[in-house]
RNA sequence: CGGGGCGUAGCUCAGCUUGGUAGAGCGCUCGGUUUGGGACCGAGAGGUCGCAGGUUCGAAUCCUGUCGCCCCGACCA
């Protein structure tokens, strides 16, 4: 049985007013109630409370990671470049890695996931499918200099995670431990409660095939999601836009090519178009019926620098984060004037005239690789065959009109590149979507055999071949977890932890000066603990009640015992901090409240 | 990396415009009075005003540089 803890010596301060380098929620709080303390940018001490509300979240992570089959184990947070130098991610990291020497200069690394030393651990120790499947998982700090921490708990350069690490030897078998691990979150997150909407991911630059994200719908989110009322969800990066039918463009007229004076941006286009060029059908023209070719600067890992054209409806922005996705792992930038100045001097290709780019001229092909200029030259796929266009003659001052994609011009390919925006139908058919901020509090991730290939993780099968090992990664954010949780359960007054995650189950206060109240304290707490709850007590004499409130108010330990003016008759007060409901209730039948 | 804000006592801040020997509230220590919503009286401890240089008889205050922190954006399995 646990010992009740008195306030007179806990290891606690709490703070009267908010701290001022806190502007989220969570963190105000946290640190104002003596949960954690800042080291420096992103970086936390845990205090006795903060330390206890992180072990019950891993508590119940542990727990299902056990029904899910995983073992649990333990890696070192310091960790020797090698591995990482194999599989290319102590250069791919860059500076969101923090690497360091020892004293013979050897480099290491302070480690920001753990696939490599995972891999090489099963490589170690296991040579057969008998061996397999295996899924281990462990619960470690994990280390990125990220360029902007935020939000406290949030977004640190240290912070806790569960992460996870399945191996198969076949597709079926990653299928069957990658739902392990998904069924295990979704349990663990209701367990938390905490709502998610689970959506589809990018994979990027890990390299893997499917991926998942379980996202926290919440304003203090830092990733834009969508969902239909058909249930099809997905990270706006991962979002594929439905394509339209193609349209049979047979009988449709000739393009024409029209003077547009003063017409550099779409809004200046569509103004002119209607004045001077008015729709057969009498329809005024809109931003989406020209087509806005943008040009964007890739920079390859190597450096190198590539100048691709984007054409995209205009009334869409392109969506820089959904580019970077596009074209990963190159950067993608708006091209400068250099760009267009090198474009304009390669001999025997024509310059592009800013603000009149388009795929056409009078004298052929002008975006594409096999035209002209040879530039790049990518669509949106709602740019489809038969679809007509508005856009530039590549010539200062003139547009064509009624250009026919597939007809006048030929993309080399489509790309995820503009905005999604509500509305805009999903790609399983499920109708529109809407948008959403959530926070990542889970990803899980088919690796596919990169990491196995890449260090050599192979198996002997059933008939005696080696086949290299496919394998998931599964991650839940502990410490940001719980600075969710603190943002969702709260008032203006302080925390409100759910039963399940309190530091404490419940709260003991002395309120008065008589020894009475101090002698009854006592009993209710031991009653209270004997009942198996933990209890905190304050017993601080010489304290007064409204400093006693207000700190219980703040800690957030979901039940209150108020023992002060009716101890003398046997009677205390039972405070719930959620509800704010006090009941009257006699110590003789405090027992059965905490049967 | 770009934009904005801020560095003065353990915490939250004032003082800076207009230079003149460092302030408040809370917290902390001691004594006393108080005890159901952040009490009161008295006595204390506690600060190289982020750092460096400059101007000046004199700098928290003016000037230059520098370091750091927070927020927004970029970035970020």
């Amino acid at each position: 049985m646990s010992v009740p803890i008195r306030m007179s010596n806990y290891f606690l301060r709490t703070l009267r007013e908010d701290p001022s380098d806190a502007e989220v929620t969570s963190h105000r709080l946290l640190v104002r109630a003596g949960y954690i303390r800042r080291q420096a940018p992103g970086i936390f001490a845990w205090l006795p409370l903060g330390l206890k509300v992180k072990a019950k979240i891993e508590t119940i992570i542990r727990e299902e990671m056990a029904a899910a089959g995983a073992f649990e184990v333990h890696f070192p947070a310091l960790l020797p470049r090698e591995p990482y130098e194999i599989t290319g991610r102590w250069d791919e990291y860059g500076d969101g890695l923090f690497r360091l020497q020892d004293r013979k200069g050897s480099d290491l690394l302070l480690a920001p996931t753990h696939e490599e030393v995972f891999t090489l651990m099963v490589k170690d120790l296991y040579n057969s499918y008998k061996d397999l499947p295996l899924s281990i998982f462990q619960i470690q700090d994990k280390y990125r200099d990220e360029a902007r921490s935020r939000g406290g708990l949030l977004r640190g350069r240290e912070f806790t995670m569960k992460d996870a690490y399945s191996f198969d030897y076949t597709d079926a078998g990653l299928d069957a431990s990658y739902q392990a691990q998904r069924d295990a979150y979704e349990r663990i997150f209701t367990r938390l409660g905490l709502e998610y909407v689970v959506v589809q991911a990018d994979a990027g630059a890990m390299g893997g095939s499917k991926s998942e994200e379980f996202l926290h719908p919440t304003a203090v989110g830092e990733d834009t999601f969508v969902r239909s009322a058909g249930g099809y969800a997905a990270n706006v990066e991962a979002f594929r836009t439905l394509v339209p039918a193609a349209i049979d463009f047979a009988g449709f007229p000739a393009a024409a090519v029209h003077d547009t004076p003063d017409t550099p941006t779409i809004q200046t286009l569509v103004h002119s178009a209607n004045a001077s060029q008015p729709r057969p059908d009498g329809r005024p023209w809109a931003a989406a019926d020209t087509l806005k070719n943008v040009v964007l600067a890739l920079v390859q890992p190597d450096g190198s620098r590539e100048i691709v054209v984007i054409g995209l409806p205009g009334d869409r922005e392109v969506d820089l984060k959904r580019v970077e996705v596009a074209f990963a792992p190159a950067e993608v930038e708006a091209a400068n004037d250099g760009d267009f100045a090198k474009l304009a001097k390669v001999p025997g290709r024509p310059a592009l005239v800013k603000g009149y780019i388009g795929p056409w001229s009078a004298d052929g092909a002008m975006l594409g690789e096999t035209s002209a200029t040879g530039i790049r030259f990518l669509v949106d796929p709602r740019v489809v065959d038969g679809t007509e266009w508005i856009t530039g003659a590549n010539e200062h001052g003139r547009h064509v009109f009624g250009l026919v994609a597939g007809r006048d011009f030929v993309a080399d390919g489509t790309v995820e590149a503009a905005e999604v925006r509500a509305g805009d139908p999903a790609p399983d058919g499920s109708g529109p979507v809407e948008l959403a901020r959530g926070m990542e509090i889970g990803h899980v991730f088919q690796l596919g055999r990169k990491y196995a290939e890449s260090l050599g993780l192979k198996v002997l099968d059933e008939n005696g071949k080696l086949v290299t090992v496919t394998m998931g990664s599964y991650g839940i954010g502990v410490t940001r977890a719980l600075a969710v949780i603190a943002e969702l359960n709260n008032d203006a007054k302080g925390l409100i932890w759910p039963k399940a995650l309190a530091p404490f189950d419940v709260h003991v206060i002395a309120t008065g000066r008589d020894e009475i109240v101090f002698e009854t304290s006592e009993a209710v707490t031991a009653l209270v603990e004997a009942s198996g709850r933990d209890v905190l007590y304050d017993d601080r004499r010489k304290v007064s009640p409204g400093v006693k409130f207000g700190d219980a108010e703040l800690i957030g330990i979901p039940t209150i015992v108020i023992v002060g003016r009716g101890a003398a008759e046997g009677i205390v007060e039972l405070w719930d901090r959620r509800s704010g409901e006090r009941t009257q209730v006699a110590v003789t039948e405090l027992a059965a409240h905490f049967a």
